[in-house]
DNA sequence: GTGGTCTAGACCACG
DNA sequence: GTGGTCTAGACCACA
């Protein structure tokens, strides 16, 4: 798991996103076991707090269930969290098409964008909040 | 102007917008003056200061100027702020369509929410920030 | 006389350069009139009171004076005037060399940008105030 | 770190000239952490809002960046920082140099004007803003 | 009147 | 503790 120290999204919220990528890319599956708070806080060299939050608004939403002494469990299917990450990705691009709109953009203008934004995928450090 | 005070979008963005969209959608040309700071602070009802920051980082983007003692003033024509404007919009939309892929979704799932955002364009008070 | 309202130069202390610069130039000479304060203004199209601040502060600096009912007069000769010009004009060099120094500039690098500045002299909006 | 209240010079804007040099200078790098701004808003004993605005605006320049609820690290390389510096200078002299040609002034006048101003280097108080 | 800088102090999110 | 936003109000220079 690599976290992006410059990226104004903050820790705990890519924590949480890469959780839930690891389940939808076959990774880790339904009732795997996930890294230790301690353990993944020192693998990524963040604060162990930091950690914590994440699992434990993972374990809120549901995502990963915590079996005291032992760990933190995912608790959802690939399908689920997959609908889930849907609609999150959803609600985060609500407001940009919005925008394009208002500015009176084209359709055809929007288009290309999302087409070449689709096509070329190169590693970039920028995030949205 | 309508800046929603409860946005999770900061108000001195709200009003970056705000500016540039009244260019796009050609309510205000080039070398037009827009409001001084102080009346749109009373308009909106924010403070001055708040006001001023939007202003002095559209200033620094080279999207208006000012003249001390005057006001500002429109520094950019239509079709360049509407580049700048896309290539913002590029950026923000970065980050979900580039997860979209990452977490192994579809073409075809992608263009279904695309396509669904882009007809429904009810007002939604949820924003991302 | 052209004013470059974008620079962030007030307009008063431009107006003030450009009387000089006439001087140098030779475009006018000792007790020749310059334009009369209304006069000024409507030409370049802007608030007569800058224009006679502009005209107020020359006349303290005793390079024009004022007869009344008559209008203003070129008051220095232009060997006077180019003395008080390169003192200026050395002022408002030394911060910037002085920053050249502070940062581990070489004079190298400092003499190749100063020839480069000389010999390219196109022309810039940009002002330092 | 001194900053000179009573200069022309805003003391935001000195102290991103401060940073900047710090990097130049050696005395902090690519990574490292700077003063937080309430830290440095004690030491220079300037409001925290001013350090804030001199450090947000050196984060629009890329210069550093921010990590909330961590603090400001470098963001660019010396040999970046001292590309960026000295185009900033440069454009600083641009004016001056561009009214000595105008007021007819020699490159032999100028060239021992720029020689003194390199080497007599005595500190000064007043500066141009 | 305008913009530009600065202070004092509040409240929030992040780690 | 850190940064980020916002308010309230002061003082200055410019037109």
């Amino acid at each position: 798991m690599k976290i992006e120290l410059r990226s104004p999204l903050p820790v705990y919220k890519q924590i949480k996103i890469k959780v839930k990528e690891a389940v939808l890319q076959g990774r880790i599956n339904l009732d795997d076991a996930i890294p230790s708070i301690r353990e993944l806080a020192r693998d990524i060299n963040v604060n162990p707090n930091t950690v914590a939050r994440a699992y434990r608004e993972l374990e809120h939403e549901k995502i990963i269930f915590s079996r005291p002494g032992v760990g933190y469990m995912i608790n959802m299917s690939r399908e689920q969290i997959k609908e889930r990450f849907l609609k999150e990705l959803e609600d985060e691009l609500k407001r940009p098409v919005k925008r394009f709109k208002k500015a009176g953009i084209s359709k055809d203008e929007f288009d290309r964008v999302i087409k070449k934004l689709w096509n070329g995928s190169g590693s970039n450090i920028k995030e949205n909040r």
